[in-house]
DNA sequence: TCCTTCTATCGTAATATTACAATATTAAAG
DNA sequence: CTTTAATATTGTAATATTACGATAGAAGGA
């Protein structure tokens, strides 16, 4: 498939923030998936961490799963995880 | 080699911009490397297309070649085109 | 040397992103 | 219902990015 130039840069962009880009990986690793955990792990105020979900979701690299109160996220975009494999080498 | 947040987040930062990312896949493919022919296909003024040269290459993810005037650059960031090759998925 | 061409840098206005407190919403428990 | 905990949204100031004209530098030819 095509690159598509707006789209694609989207995604970068949207992982490509030291915050936002440990919180994926700490998804695909971990199974703290619920906001209040990824808060405590960040050590940043809860708006800011909420924000930056957002930002994830609205790009389509994460969705929420409702669970009671909490809400569990999960990434959902396959490439973001073979981004990150990348990354590492 | 584990992630390293800032840095990796920096290059994700760099091809994620559509200019950046068409150019730096137009390095990738083509052999039009030197800065006119870039400034030519993307339709862009010449300082823009140098300025966003520039954060490729302060990124380390191209590097210059003097070639007399014209200057030709090239990809040296292997993960580079591992990473679009991904993103067209 | 003096042009001319190619590329980089500077200055800066417009726009976007970021961080975070304050506030709103949602859902379960009592 | 009311309270409480979890999460989202809003408002906004600080900062960063972007685009591009103007200018500077570098290299070869006349």
């Amino acid at each position: 498939m095509a690159i598509m130039y707006e789209k694609d840069s989207e995604i970068l962009k949207a992982i490509g923030h030291p915050v936002r880009l440990k919180m994926v990986e700490g998804l695909i690793n971990n199974k703290d998936c619920n906001v209040n955990d990824m808060v405590k792990k960040m050590g940043l105020p809860q708006s800011t961490v909420s924000q930056h979900l957002g930002i994830l979701r609205s790009r389509g690299i994460i969705a929420p799963r409702k669970d009671g109160v909490r809400t569990c996220y999960r990434v959902v975009d396959d490439r973001v995880e073979e981004l990150i494999r990348v990354l590492k080498k």
